[in-house]
RNA sequence: GGGGGCGUAGUUCAGCUGGUUAGAACGCCGGCCUGUCACGCCGGAGGUCGCGGGUUCGAGUCCCGUCGCUCCCGCCA
C-alpha cells in the first residue's frame, strides 16, 4: 500500500466491498454515457470498473468525460457491490467496481499508433512502440512467465551450492564458433576486443580455479542470421561443475524443469526424462531434435529392396519411408514432393493403398515380396527416400514434422522432455574437407572412444548431450577435456596448427597444464524455455525488446552512425559509405 | 548469399477478368446519451494504394526494377 494505491487493479473482490480504496492504472476503455461513465482501469494484475457518477461524484464525472484509452489515473472512493444483472462473469473482478468519489488524471497519451486489443499488429510498429506493445496481455504474461522461470532457476541452482560467477563481456575473439560481435579497443589502437558466444572457456577456468560448481544467466552473442527461434543475444542458463556426474547433472536439470513447469504452468512432468541416443533418434525420427509428441516414425526398407528391380531403391545406400496414415491425392503428393525437393531430394516415390488399388508409378518395378513386406494398409501412404542415410534422415525428417503438423497428430497440450546423449565428436565439412567439431572443440570422447579418436574421427562418440523440448533444442552441454594432450590432439584433428592452438587458445592449454579438475556442464537457453513454456512460435514475443530480422532495433534506430571523431579515437576508417 | 509470402486511411482489412469520386470496422474530432462492460446513436476529418519506371485511352489491379518487413534454406564451434 502506498499514496498512490491500496491495492492493484487485480486484487477488489466481494471481500472488499464496503472498504475505501485506492487505485492507479492506465485506462483500458472507457464507456461514456453522457452522465454514467465506466473506466475499465489496468495494471499487471488486471482490470477493475471505476464507475463516475455525476450525481455523487460531480467533479470527478466531469474530468472522467475528457480521459482517453491508455491516460494514467489515480482513482480513490468506496468498493462496492455490483447490483445482481450488472454482475460481469467475464471479468475476475466482476461482482465489484469502485464507486469513485476523487479522480485525478496522472498522466496523458497522445492518441495511440495502434490498438492494444488488435491482432496482427505490423511488428515494426510494435517494435517501434514497444512500451505500448509490452502493455499487452499476452507480452505482460511472456515476460511475466520468464522472470518466474529465472527465479526458479536461480532458487534451485544455489540450493545445489552452484556459485554465480559474471565473465566478461568484453572478450578475445574466438573464430572457430559462430561469427563475433567485434568491438574496437580504443587503449589499444588496431585491437578489438569480440562479445562472448558463450562463456565456454572461462567457465572452465573457474573450474580449473577450484570453484567446483558455477552457474551463470550469461548473454550470448552471435553475429549470424535470424530465425522466429534465434536471435543474435541470447541469454543461457550457464552451468559447469567438477569431477562431474552425468546422473547428478541431469537429476538436477530435471528438478529444476519440474519445479518451472509445476509453477509456472501447474502442470506435472515426468521425474526424469527419456533418454535415446544420437543414433536413435536420426533412424526413428530422421532428426537430432526430434518432436516425441507423435508417432510417425520413419522405417527402413533399405534390406527389402536391395534386389529390387527399381533401380533408385536397388542402388541406394538407405531406403527408408514414412508410413502416413492418409491416402493422398496426386495433388497433395505434387506437394509433398515440392517439399522434399527443398530439403534436397530428387524426387519422392511414392505408394498410395486406396480402395484396394495401389497408385504409384513404382509400384510395377517391386515385386510381390517387396510389397508385402511394406506391409501397406487401405488409407496408407508410404512416403520414399533413398539416398544416402543423411539425406534419406533430413528429407524424411522435415516431411514427418511437417506432415504431423498438417494432419494433426500433434497434441499440442503435450510437453515431451528428452534427452539426446551419444552424439559424435565431428562432422566432415565438405567444403573446406576438415573434421569440425559438433558439439565444440572442448568436448571430451566417451571414455571408450578416447583411446582412438585419431584413428577414426567420424565414428567418435563425444560426452555430450542435448536437452530436447517438444523438438525444441532447449541447450546442451557436455563432459569437457582437461587433459592437455587430448585438448591439443583434438584441436589437431579440428585442423589448428600448434601455432594457432597456442595464439587462440594458448591460456586454456596452459591452465589445464595447471592441476585442472574433470568437470562439464550445460547451457539452456532461458529465451527458447520461455518460448516453450509460453507456447510462443516467436522468440522475439518473449524478450523485453527484441531487434527484428535484419538485427535493427526500430524503437532506438540500433544500429547506428557515430560521429567522425568517435572513428578517429578509435583508429578506424569506413570502407563503406555512412548509410 | 538463395527461395517463398506480405506492403491500400493512425490500425486491421476489403477492393472481381484493368474502368466513374478507393471502401468497411476500430481509433481520432464534434454532438447526444445515467448501468455499460467490444456501450449505443448522429455527424465529420483522415489516402504519395511502399518507392521508381514501363504497358495501356485508362493501373491499387498487369510487367520490370527497387526498398522494407516476415518465414524458410545456407550459416548458427
Amino acid at each position: 500500500m502506498t499514496t498512490w494505491r491500496t491495492h492493484m487493479c487485480g486484487e477488489p473482490t466481494a471481500a472488499l466491498v464496503g472498504e475505501r480504496v485506492t487505485l492507479s492504472g492506465w485506462v483500458a476503455r472507457r464507456r461514456d454515457h453522457g452522465g454514467l461513465v465506466f473506466i475499465d482501469l489496468r495494471d499487471r494484475t488486471g482490470v477493475t470498473q471505476l464507475v463516475l457518477n455525476p450525481e455523487t461524484a460531480p467533479e470527478a464525472a466531469e474530468l472522467a468525460h475528457g480521459i482517453r484509452n491508455e491516460f494514467v489515473l489515480r482513482a480513490e472512493g468506496e468498493l462496492v457491490a455490483r447490483a445482481s444483472e450488472t454482475v460481469n462473469p467475464n471479468m475476475p473482478t466482476g461482482e465489484v467496481e469502485l464507486k469513485v468519489e476523487t479522480l485525478e488524471i496522472v498522466s496523458r497519451s497522445t492518441p495511440l499508433p495502434f490498438q492494444l486489443d488488435e491482432e496482427n499488429v505490423d511488428e515494426t510498429l510494435r517494435l517501434r512502440y514497444r512500451w505500448l506493445d509490452l502493455r499487452r496481455d499476452k507480452l505482460q504474461r511472456n515476460i511475466g512467465l520468464r522472470a518466474q522461470m529465472v527465479g526458479i532457476i536461480r532458487r534451485t541452482m544455489e540450493e545445489a551450492g552452484f556459485l554465480d560467477i559474471q565473465t566478461p563481456i568484453l572478450f578475445k575473439p574466438t573464430p572457430e564458433g559462430a561469427r563475433d560481435f567485434i568491438v574496437p579497443a580504443r587503449l589499444q589502437p588496431g585491437r578489438f576486443y569480440a562479445l562472448p558466444q558463450s562463456p565456454q572457456i572461462l567457465k572452465q577456468l573457474t573450474m580449473v580455479a577450484g570453484f567446483d560448481r558455477y552457474y551463470q544467466i550469461a548473454i550470448c552473442f552471435r553475429d549470424e542470421d535470424l530465425r522466429a527461434d534465434r536471435v543474435q543475444e541470447l541469454t543461457q542458463l550457464d552451468v559447469e561443475m567438477s569431477f562431474p556426474d552425468r546422473e547428478f547433472l541431469f537429476a538436477l536439470m530435471e528438478k529444476m524443469f519440474g519445479r518451472i513447469w509445476q509453477d509456472c504452468l501447474g502442470i506435472e512432468i515426468p521425474a526424469s526424462f527419456e533418454r535415446m541416443t544420437y543414433e536413435e533418434a536420426d533412424r526413428r525420427f530422421g532428426s537430432d531434435k526430434p518432436d516425441t509428441r507423435f508417432g510417425l516414425e520413419i522405417e527402413d526398407a533399405t534390406e527389402a529392396t536391395r534386389g529390387s528391380e527399381f533401380g533408385v531403391f536397388a542402388g541406394a545406400e538407405a531406403v527408408r519411408f514414412l508410413r502416413v496414415p492418409k491416402a493422398f491425392s496426386r495433388g497433395e503428393l505434387a506437394k509433398l514432393e515440392e517439399v522434399a525437393k527443398e530439403w534436397g531430394a530428387k524426387g519422392l516415390a511414392y505408394l498410395v493403398f486406396d480402395g484396394g488399388e495401389v497408385r504409384s508409378p513404382i509400384a510395377k518395378f517391386l515385386s510381390e515380396a517387396e510389397l508385402a513386406a511394406l506391409d501397406g494398409k487401405d488409407g496408407e501412404t508410404l512416403l520414399f527416400a533413398a539416398d544416402r542415410h543423411d539425406a534419406t534422415s533430413r528429407v524424411l525428417g522435415a516431411l514427418r514434422l511437417q506432415l504431423g503438423r498438417e494432419l494433426g497428430l500433434i497434441d499440442e497440450s503435450a510437453f515431451t522432455f528428452l534427452w539426446i546423449y551419444d552424439f559424435p565428436m565431428f562432422e566432415r565439412d565438405d567444403e573446406e574437407s576438415r573434421w569440425t567439431a559438433v558439439h565444440h572443440p572442448f568436448t571430451r570422447p566417451t571414455d571408450e572412444w578416447r583411446p582412438q579418436i585419431s584413428e577414426e574421427p567420424g565414428k567418435a562418440l563425444a560426452e555430450a548431450y542435448d536437452l530436447i523440448v517438444n523438438g525444441n533444442e532447449l541447450g546442451g552441454g557436455s563432459f569437457r577435456i582437461h587433459e592437455p594432450d587430448l585438448q591439443a590432439e583434438v584441436f589437431g584433428l579440428l585442423a589448428l596448427s600448434t601455432e594457432e592452438q597456442r595464439s587462440k587458445f594458448g591460456f586454456l592449454l596452459d591452465a589445464l597444464a595447471m592441476g585442472a579438475p574433470p568437470h562439464g556442464g550445460i547451457a539452456l537457453g532461458i529465451d527458447r524455455m520461455t518460448m516453450v513454456l509460453a507456447g510462443e512460435p516467436n522468440l522475439r514475443d518473449v524478450i523485453a525488446f527484441p531487434k527484428n530480422q535484419a538485427g535493427v532495433d526500430p524503437m532506438s534506430g540500433a544500429p547506428s552512425d557515430v560521429t567522425e571523431e568517435q572513428l578517429r579515437e578509435l583508429g578506424i576508417r569506413l570502407a563503406v559509405p555512412p548509410s
